[in-house]
DNA sequence: TTGACATTTTACGAAAGAGAAATATATCCT
DNA sequence: AGGATATATTTCTCTTTCGTAAAATGTCAA
């Protein structure tokens, strides 16, 4: 019978897709190991085995492996305490590297820390006022490569902040609007082919919250909201730990955010809407300069108004307290909203300092509810802040290779 | 020598902490794999597996169990594509009941559904203006018995929607304005001694956002904003298809949320404050009927007023247009920073349908940044919104007891 | 110094679940 | 009708991980 056709029909009808399941999970869970070492400090293998809900034995092989690895070390432990004492875990720094960039309209920075986070070299470098996008993405390919270089341990990934919408999954730069022409920059493409390494991008005002969730005011906090004020205006919103996105990728673009204008004379009437102001454009880096010097003329510098902020400037004062009043009514409803912990004042604007931080706090305990209001603080990160969290990006994406 | 303390020593060391984590697992795998049923209409053991990231072995397992266990039933499957069709699963309505309890000041509503979440017997009952709080209670565990009544089905889960402030954790409520009296009361452990199930408590306003999410306009949505309009106001966040409680329970309580008052004549001068007004004085059942009736006098009861803004009756026609143009504001304020999918109407208010999202709509769209706005749509729940979404609460929280 | 004790780590038999192949059951195409 | 094809489910084997017990390693008290 037509033996030719059948070709002992040894070959099986296979399933349409394969299910590849316990490698994945292997490589999740060590990957989930390394967080928590990295997050508590003096950690061992039980109190792993706990936290995470896995058998001691387990934990025990994990940890092995990822010590064998290189990744990991045994820390002979000196506590006193009852029992037999725990061997800590350590992030062994030899592990490899880990870079992060992160830029705005006018800047762009780098940094390049080692397994354990510890920053080993860092990069600044100056965007021109009308740069194109090719010659920004040169100069964000060169920022790496300066941080990079004279380091012979592996690098394992590479976090990019990224100002404006992106699409963290596809790594794409949607829009930005004060890079002309900056719309859908492939990113991560471009950069993990020229560097072979994952890439991941995210919104910058989101790494510098995750720069603070890890290193800064918001350590140990689950929900906290982060307001990046450079350029623009973002707030970085943290949920549970993780970045909140949105729907839509446009969570906390609070630039938009409408105030009621203060001059809407009796304009409450139907029909006749009152004039609204965007947020951004009265709490925003390009409003005070807009506000103190000619249009054309060369833009202060940033010290220039810090100086004169501490020498009581006028103009300057004058625009922190209408930035308080407006954005100390923001912040009492964004805390409706959320009910965050904790509020952080980062990027350029934070280093107003207690000048602003002050006033902005008068602002949100006079509008508060009766439950009051969640502290603020401003970051001490400084302006390496948004790197710093974009090396945490890639820490946190990247995993190790399953055995 | 002094053999007798040795008593052997065949009493081992035991670890402080026991650890048991394969049942638990596989419980919570079961539960997870009910819940993906339910979302789902025609799952297949294959379908699980993919989705859950399961071997199909294993899903066999587990659906075998829950089969034998009486909670799911293998309909033969009628469909007409390539391959062997899918033999699919189904809730096994005999599988156990649920009740949901959903109040507010003055109203009562209790729900009961069989395994597969359709309704079995409804029960409302009114609270007095005045009413202590056991007399609440009390009407609270006659709703229960009522709805519950009559059935042989194993009760498994009973879910209650709150208002005000509450504690998930302990199941107590902590603090509702609208109650003399009403602190810290802990329903979960008189209920769940009363009824001898687990009790389950809920914001009563995020218990209807778990109804829209399951089934109501809500449906298949990651992240989603439910506003509540009742005597209160609140919101209810939905946040990668899980309630999202904030830092101290208070997420959502956009009751105080501060808009700025429309007759603040030219008073943006530093030190004079601008005056503002709470949400809920312009947008809750309560502001409409102080406007409507003198002090003290009988209530309009809910349909007068619908009928009235049928009719076109000028001062609920006025109170509409300026909730919908004070909460125009708040939505596109909200939408900055939580960037939701959709905007969900529910509670009393939302009755008058269109005659409020209508305008609302406009003056969201009208507020609106260039990036757009989020839809906005009414609930086609009813009354009985929160009681089924503790209901749903119940079901998604109770986990089938290990083999 | 010695032994009781508390805790962490390791060892190992047992159980759970993955993975691959076999089987079942449909459609579609000659 | 019969086989090729496609997909779902089941079977079976083998790896992974659990869970218990044992070993290790420190402190504390007599």
């Amino acid at each position: 019978m037509a033996a030719a056709t059948k070709t002992i029909s040894a070959r099986p009808a296979r399933t349409a897709r394969r299910f590849k399941i316990k490698r994945d999970t292997v490589a999740l869970q060590q990957a989930d190991l390394l967080l928590r070492v990295r997050a508590g400090d003096g950690t061992s293998r039980v109190e792993l085995a706990r936290t995470m809900n896995l058998a001691p034995s387990t934990v025990g092989i994990y940890v092995d492996h990822l010590v064998t690895e290189g990744f990991l070390t045994e820390g002979k432990g000196p506590t006193r305490e009852l029992g037999r004492p725990p061997t800590l875990l350590a992030l062994n720094p030899q592990g490899g590297r880990f870079i992060g960039v992160d830029f705005e309209a006018r800047n762009i920075m780098a940094i390049a820390v080692d397994f354990s986070q510890r920053p080993l070299k860092r990069f600044h470098d100056t965007i021109g006022a009308a740069e194109p996008v090719e010659s920004i993405v040169r100069k964000i390919e060169h920022a790496i490569q300066t941080v990079s270089a004279g380091d012979d341990r592996q690098l394992l990934a590479i976090g990019v902040g990224v100002p404006g919408v992106i699409d963290p999954e596809k790594g794409v730069a949607l829009s930005y609007k004060h890079i002309k022409g900056w719309e859908n920059v492939p990113l991560m493409h471009r950069l993990s082919h020229r560097f072979g390494v994952p890439v991941f991008v995210e919104n910058t005002v989101r790494t510098m919250a995750l720069a603070e969730l890890w290193f800064g005011q918001g350590r140990g906090l689950r929900n906290f909201i982060c307001l990046g004020m450079r350029s623009g205006l973002g707030a970085g919103i943290i949920i549970d730990g993780q970045i909140y996105r949105g729907a839509d990728n446009r969570a906390g673009e609070i630039g938009d955010w409408p105030c009621e204008a203060t001059n809407n004379h009796g304009a409450s009437k139907r029909g006749s809407r009152p004039a609204f102001t965007r947020l951004e454009d009265i709490a925003s880096l390009h409003t005070l300069r807009d506000r103190l010097g000619a249009p054309g003329q060369a833009e202060a510098p940033l010290e220039a108004l810090l100086r004169a902020a501490a020498e009581g400037d006028k103009v300057v004062l004058g625009f922190l307290d209408r930035v308080a009043h407006a954005f100390g009514l923001v912040l009492n409803q964004l805390n409706c909203a959320f009910n965050p912990e904790k509020i952080i004042l980062a990027g350029a604007l934070a280093g107003f300092g207690e000048h602003l931080r002050l006033p902005l706090e008068r602002n949100l305990t006079a509008f508060a509810p009766p439950s009051g209001a969640p502290a603020i603080v401003s970051s001490e990160l400084g302006a390496f802040n948004g790197a710093i969290g974009a090396a945490a990006l890639a820490v946190h994406q990247w995993k190790p290779v399953p055995p």
